[in-house]
DNA sequence: TATTAGAAGATTGTAGGACAATCTTACGTA
DNA sequence: TACGTAAGATTGTCCTACAATCTTCTAATA
């Protein structure tokens, strides 16, 4: 039998081209930059200057401008017009706003996953599932970023709306810092793990009643999280507030 | 120390600059090009050169590509490694797509609104479904294309939320093209119409569950029209059922 | 001490050229 | 006649260098 439908591997990530040389330079240097805002290399507010990013790039500078150009409609920068670029820095209210559009856009994709049900969607958020799993107990909050960055990009995907999945990346960039420094509570971590596979039985399950009440709860509780790691400048801010579960 | 942070008048309407210099060189290409791709200057899927482009617009290269990366990311043109920028072409399929997603903003922008009713955000609305009435007869489809595109502006504005607004610009950039076309057909622009203002009078009433079952029928209507144009090849294609209302 | 003027620094916009990759076209051969 | 190959041309990408403008820091003076 021919079945060649198989490998290819298309599903790996997210953008694939085709070989190793079909992608731009500017898109390397976007990439870099993305991650170290992402991972607070860059820290929200600071000032960049092209000179330095030039140099740590490697890249000139119009190689390094358009990288900018495509993070600054990333929302990840803003340019004054003769301050040069300054990494974004949320407000709480910005925060309320961002969360709030998430909920619409993750439990809109999350339904319509529940609804398609495609197996080839599902099989692979049960990976992105067990991959969670694996790293419960000794994952570093890096990988722990990226195993649930892939969780809700499979969602996102299982809507089966692109345009969707890509509104949602962009926001997922937009607030991955913030994720990034919750996930270094440990025991705030157990509460989504918890929650992160209720959520999907809901979808396997195609309930999607159920599906939205799961995401809305789910999406209140880090949502007032993460409003406020912002308000204690992206630092976890150890609240005296011992452990309220608080899934509302 | 010195904290004056009294109020600079900076909520007018959305961003507010101080004077007229401080646009960048770039964000008027942009705007131009974006303009151009809009109205069907340049058609989906054509070849844009450079050269041309440098030619047409008057600036040098780099300003150029730095303007280019803007409606990227915008998704209004589509980059191809070594052959040029292309002017974004939609299929049916996507078109369901976008309109799916619109559905999902746009219809939550206006629940906001019916939530919210702030009283500058329903004047301001009032004034654009004036604008529309007055064109109601010898408006120019640009012109009508221009003023329901600040009907639907003052709409997400009206949600509260900057990142929601901004998320339906873009979108509503990428179908321009469509109900710029749309806009020659004057009997259907009738139906836009009462269909706008009866949206109008929902949210102004603050009827969440109304202006979301009209928001609902509304897109319904327009999104199968739109479809229908791109399935024509971005043309209008006078089908030949007659004048079925079509309401949902 | 407060205000203003000047200079230094940085960013932006622009120009030109070199290098690499791809597409087209023409020619030679089977 | 059809197909494969090679050369030319076009296009895209990247780099260096320079002019113009704005911000900001500093210093001098009222």
């Amino acid at each position: 039998m021919d079945e060649h439908e198989d490998q290819l591997d298309v599903m790996n990530d997210g953008s694939l081209l085709v070989a190793g040389q079909a992608v731009s330079l500017r898109s390397l240097v976007a990439d870099r930059l993305r991650l170290a805002i992402i991972t607070g290399r860059f820290r929200p507010g600071q000032q960049l200057r092209e000179r330095e990013l030039c140099e740590l790039t490697g890249v000139s500078r119009p190689s390094l401008r358009e990288a900018l150009r495509v993070l600054e409609a990333e929302g990840l920068i803003s340019t004054m017009p003769h301050r040069g670029p300054v990494v974004a820095a949320l407000t709480p209210d910005e925060v309320d706003h961002l969360y709030a559009l998430r909920l619409v856009l993750e439990s809109f994709a999350a339904r319509e996953f529940a609804r398609l049900r495609r197996p080839h969607d599902i099989a692979t958020l049960q990976a992105t599932m067990k991959r969670l799993d694996d790293l419960r107990e000794s994952g570093t909050p890096l990988e722990l970023l990226e195993a649930g960055s892939a969780y809700y990009r499979t969602v996102a995907s299982g809507s089966g709306n692109p345009y969707l999945a890509q509104s949602l990346q962009a926001l997922h960039n937009r607030i991955a810092l913030i994720r990034f420094i919750s996930l270094h509570e440990r025991d705030r971590n157990r509460l989504t793990f918890t929650a992160l596979r209720a959520m999907m039985e809901a979808i396997i399950a195609g309930d999607e009643a159920l599906t939205e009440r799961l995401w809305t709860e789910h999406l209140a509780a880090i949502g007032t999280r993460a409003r406020t790691i912002v308000e204690a400048g992206y630092r976890l801010a150890d609240a005296s507030g011992a452990s309220t579960p608080s899934a509302a």
